[in-house]
DNA sequence: TGTGTTTTGTGATTTTTTTCACATTATCAC
DNA sequence: GTGATAATGTGAAAAAAATCACAAAACACA
């Protein structure tokens, strides 16, 4: 079974969210649907599918459940996926706060932080720890996953440290490039960057931001 | 002049981060140094300076502070681009506190809400106001970008409301798809998708999640 | 001055992704 | 029933992206 390649899944994450809440209430959808709402080809919206190993109907389109569940399994939503937050500022605590995470599987045991302030709080229910817990968190509950949503000006130190705790993967919230060794992972989730690839190019007037857009999603 | 594509203006994002706070008492850089630390080909890391104009010099590399600042044109982080963000609540708060915005020239004018607990209030200096002020809000500083950050199950309906009043361009932080007319564009920005993309493939056990990760930036 | 090494810049090739095109078939209208 | 239609499923073609490979230049150092 072949590993599907990023743009397959981010795609089959949309049509995840569009079998979710916008075509709620429909029981059958189309390829051509899909491919609308998303400005894509409808042929490419069908490869995909069939990598989930849904079977369309001739004239009817696709189950909306059946192919909601299939995305699911082939995407991994149901299981669960244990992760520690270090850093419980605004950022920290947005991601603590983000309800839909536990529709995914995601489950975030706690927050980590070295601000006194911080430490002893809850945030929606989580535990906000010292950082110098994390070594023996990992050790205890043994998961090695971190999100580091730390100042971009202390992301490098914070991440020595977390690898030095045993942290093996690290899903960098933050607008920095990390030096780390070669057994740990890191997966940058860049918001500038998600912000310039619809921005695209440098155009004067200040209002027109937007202007020469990429036309990402949505329409054609 | 071509228009660059999503995966060059991410690439050269991140070239610009390691310029940045990675390697920032480095005066000259390479292409080996950046492919190294982002797990890319080294002549990839190449093509991407040369469509920025910035020429290197054999055996030295880049001037840092030339790459640094062609990216920052290319890409137009100088330029102000002023956004609206919809929604205060722990998103919409977190991204009115992100300090890092304004390197960018990303320029949160305010905030928008319907809970009138949150409306009055101030968030890092940006007012929370009441979303029936759109229209107005749109038409006087003439800008028509919005961020949104509502909860998903409201998303559809603020849309239709916020393209109602005028609105042009959405960056969609919430977990869904848009239904939208044809002039208006939305950008996803799905938290989401991004985790699925290197969480790949269903596992069984919980605590190791990340095992089957697609190695995607730091490591061969 | 000459030799070896490092690093750029870029054509050529390969791989991946997207789009096109169309045969096939289930359903609906009549 | 029968014919028209709307959808799927999928090979083939085209486009885009990544990788390879190497000439050329600049420097280090003898």
């Amino acid at each position: 079974m072949p590993v599907l390649s990023d743009k397959v899944i981010h795609r089959l994450t949309l049509y995840h969210c569009i079998l979710k809440y916008t075509l709620i209430n429909q029981d059958r959808v189309s390829s051509f649907e899909i491919a609308n709402l998303l400005g894509l080809d409808n042929s490419q919206v069908r490869k995909d599918i069939a990598l989930c190993g849904v079977l369309g109907h001739k004239k009817q389109g696709y189950n909306s459940t059946e192919l909601k569940l299939a995305i699911e399994q082939k995407l991994g939503f149901k299981e669960t996926k244990e992760v520690f937050i270090i850093g419980a500022g605004h950022l920290g605590t947005a991601l603590a706060n983000y309800t839909d995470f536990k529709d995914y599987g995601i489950d975030i045991l706690c927050l980590l932080d070295n601000n006194p302030n911080k430490i002893g709080k809850e945030i929606n229910g989580k535990k906000v720890l010292p950082l110098e817990d994390l070594q023996s968190l990992i050790s205890r509950v043994n998961t090695k996953n971190i999100i580091l949503a730390v100042p971009a000006k202390q992301a490098q130190a914070v991440t020595d440290y977390a690898v030095q705790c045993g942290a093996q993967f690290i899903w960098n919230f933050t607008p920095t490039v990390l030096k780390i060794p070669k057994n740990v992972m890191v997966y940058y989730e860049n918001i500038i960057s998600s912000f310039m690839q619809m921005y695209k190019e440098p155009i004067n007037h200040k209002h027109t931001i937007f202007s020469r857009l990429k036309i990402m999603k949505g329409h054609k």
